[in-house]
DNA sequence: GTCTATACTTGGATAGAC
DNA sequence: GTCTATCCAAGTATAGAC
C-alpha cells in the first residue's frame, strides 16, 4: 500500500496511465513493455512484476479506462429526459473522448482482442454502455409514439455501435470528420420527432409499459 | 506475367490471400511476414520481394479486399428502392460479410492505422461506401417525407458507422450477436414509416429534389 | 522468381543484486 | 519494489546461390 499524500503515484498507477496513453498515441501495435514502462518512467521489468504479462496490463488498462467511461456517461444519461437531450449529451461526450482519447485506447484492444477471456470482459463493458443508452432512450421517448414502433434495446444496440464506429473513423482523420453535421441533423429530427409526436396515432406511446 | 491455364495462383496473388485470411484468424498483431508466407506455402523473403515490407503487402491486401466489398455493396444497392429493401440487403450482406470475414479483415488494419498515407487509402475506401448507402437512402426515401428531415449523407454516414461498429462487436462473439434482432427492428420500422407516409403533411416529400 | 542463410532489431520474460 | 543483466523467441529485411 502507498504511503498517504505521497508526491508520485505508484509504479502500478503509472504503468496503467502509460498504458493508455501509449495505446492512444502508437495503437495496439505500438503497446510492447518496453514503450510503456519508458512512457511511465520505470524499468521494463516492472510491468511483469506488476502485472504478469503486456496482455494483463492492457486488460487491466482497458478495464479502468472503460469503467471510467461507463462512469461518466451513466452520470452525463441521468440528465436526460428528450431526445433532444439525448442528442446534446452524446454531442458532449462524443467531444470530450475525442479530447481525452480514452475511447481511443478502449477501441485499440478491442479490435485486437483475440483470446476469449479478453473478448468477454470487453462484451461486458459494451453491455452496459448500451444499457445506459437504452435507459435513457427510453426515459427520452416515454412519452413519444416511437417508443412503440422501435425496440428499446435494439436501438440502443445501434447507437452504442455507431458511435463506436464513429470513434475509429473519426481517429483516422479528426479535421475531417463528418459526426459534428451528424449530431446537427440528428438534433434537428429529434426537434421534428417531438413536434409530430401529437399528430400520430395516440395510445400506441404506452404499448411498451408494463 | 503468369501463364494462361496455370494451376497454381502467382505468388503476388497467394501472399494478398493469405493476408486477409491471417488478418481474419489471428488479427492485426499476427499479420507477420513469417506467419502469412507461411500460410501462402511459400519463402517469407517473398513478401519482402513482391511486396517490399509487411505494412505495404497489409496495405495492398486492404485495398484489394475493400474494393471488393465496395463491388458488391454497389451491385446489391442497385436492387434497392424502399427501406424495406434497404434494410433486406443490408441484412444479407452483413450475414455475407461475417461468413465471409472480408471486413473483418479490412477492419483490423483500419484499427490499427498510424500512417496518414494508410489513413487516407482507408478514408477514400470509407467515403465510397458512404456514397452507395447516400444514393441507396436516396432512392429509398424519395417518396417518404422522410427525405425533407433527414440529411441523407448524413443519415448514410451514421449507418456506415454503425455497421462498422457491429462488425467489431459481433466478431468478439459471433454466437451473441444481437444485429439479427436489431435487422427485424429497422424492418419493422421501415414497414412503418412506409405506412405512416401518407399521414404525415404532404408536399414535403419533394423538398429535396432538385 | 524462389530458396537458404543470415544480420540485425525488438520484444517478452526471468534471475538475481540491491 | 526496483534495477541491471541477460536469455530466448520472433520479427524485418537483405545477400547471394540456384
Amino acid at each position: 500500500m502507498p504511503q498517504v499524500g505521497e508526491e508520485k503515484a505508484d509504479t502500478r498507477q503509472r504503468l496503467l496511465d502509460a498504458a493508455v496513453e501509449v495505446l492512444r498515441e502508437e495503437g495496439i501495435t505500438g503497446a510492447t513493455a518496453r514503450r510503456i514502462a519508458a512512457r511511465a518512467g520505470v524499468n521494463q521489468a516492472l510491468v511483469f512484476y506488476h502485472f504478469g504479462s503486456v496482455a494483463n496490463l492492457l486488460l487491466q488498462s482497458f478495464l479502468r479506462t472503460s469503467d471510467g467511461q461507463i462512469a461518466r456517461y451513466r452520470a452525463a444519461a441521468e440528465g436526460v429526459d428528450s431526445l433532444h437531450d439525448l442528442v446534446g449529451i452524446a454531442r458532449r461526450l462524443h467531444d470530450e473522448d475525442l479530447e481525452s482519447g480514452a475511447v481511443t485506447a478502449v477501441t485499440q484492444v478491442m479490435a485486437a482482442a483475440r483470446e476469449p477471456e479478453l473478448s468477454e470482459q470487453i462484451l461486458e463493458r459494451f453491455d452496459q454502455w448500451i444499457g445506459i443508452v437504452e435507459e435513457a432512450l427510453r426515459r427520452a421517448t416515454a412519452d413519444s409514439p416511437l417508443a412503440a414502433a422501435m425496440l428499446v434495446r435494439e436501438a440502443a444496440y445501434a447507437i452504442s455501435s455507431m458511435f463506436l464506429g464513429i470513434e475509429i473513423v473519426t481517429r483516422l482523420d479528426p479535421e475531417r470528420s463528418e459526426a459534428p453535421r451528424l449530431f446537427d441533423m440528428m438534433s434537428n429530427l429529434a426537434t421534428m420527432a417531438e413536434q409530430l409526436a401529437p399528430m400520430l396515432p395516440p395510445g400506441t406511446s404506452d404499448a411498451h409499459r408494463g
